[in-house]
DNA sequence: AAAACATTTAACCAAATGGTTGACAGCTTT
DNA sequence: AAAGCTGTCAACCATTTGGTTAAATGTTTT
């Protein structure tokens, strides 16, 4: 399924907007696993970390490989490439509100 | 309502996983706009839009200032600095990829 | 070929999301 | 004080989300 640029960043944002989803792209930052062992650190059940899982590769920031009986898992950060760049636009606009910030100050003190 | 650091990223990603609220924060870019400026060009009801506005509010995307029977409404970028950090933490991943498929595709000239 | 293992899919459920309309509340104008 | 703005809130609805358990699929081992 091709996404639109929009449809693109509506799935990576909303793959990010959960803290569950977040730590599974930690983990796989450090190195690949299989889904069994992304799932055992948390608390709810296999079915539910799979589901995760879908939601994380239909935002293509993983990818899975089937090794042996094994469905192996790992990072595919590229699409993150993009949610930065979205955000990067907006980045002038914190840095412009500390600048006032600090013209407001260094005019108080006079 | 003081949230903890999880639990605003969720919220802020949440709050950009809509194209009407990315398209939002787009305008008051731009500059300052009233509810009802901002309502307009949305094929949206003007409570929906008020809605996207308290999730962006919550989120601390945005802030309101009353002015007479106004309610103004400014970006608040400022949020989007801690996504931006937590997102930049998986850059050297993408630019790991492309390192590799360059190391990958000069090997394969030699 | 049967049993065991790794993972997904299906069916279900409660809660959240994104929209609607209509009533309400706060200013401003008359 | 009544009428007319600007905007929110409440009640409602359909859909999506995030979880569950149970059944199904595919692979490996016995």
């Amino acid at each position: 399924m091709v996404k639109s640029s929009a449809a693109r960043l509506d799935s990576v944002f909303h793959a990010l907007a959960d803290p569950t989803r977040r730590q599974i792209l930690r983990v796989l930052a450090t190195s690949e696993r299989t889904v069994g062992e992304i799932a055992k650190p948390h608390k709810m059940s296999l079915a539910a970390v799979s589901k995760h899982l879908k939601v994380l590769e239909s935002a293509e920031l993983i990818a899975r490989e089937r090794r042996g009986s094994f469905h192996i898992v790992r990072l595919q950060a590229r699409s993150l490439k993009q949610a930065e760049e979205w955000i990067a636009f907006y980045s002038r606009f914190w840095n412009e509100q500390i600048d006032n910030l600090e013209r407001y100050l260094e005019g108080d003190t006079e």
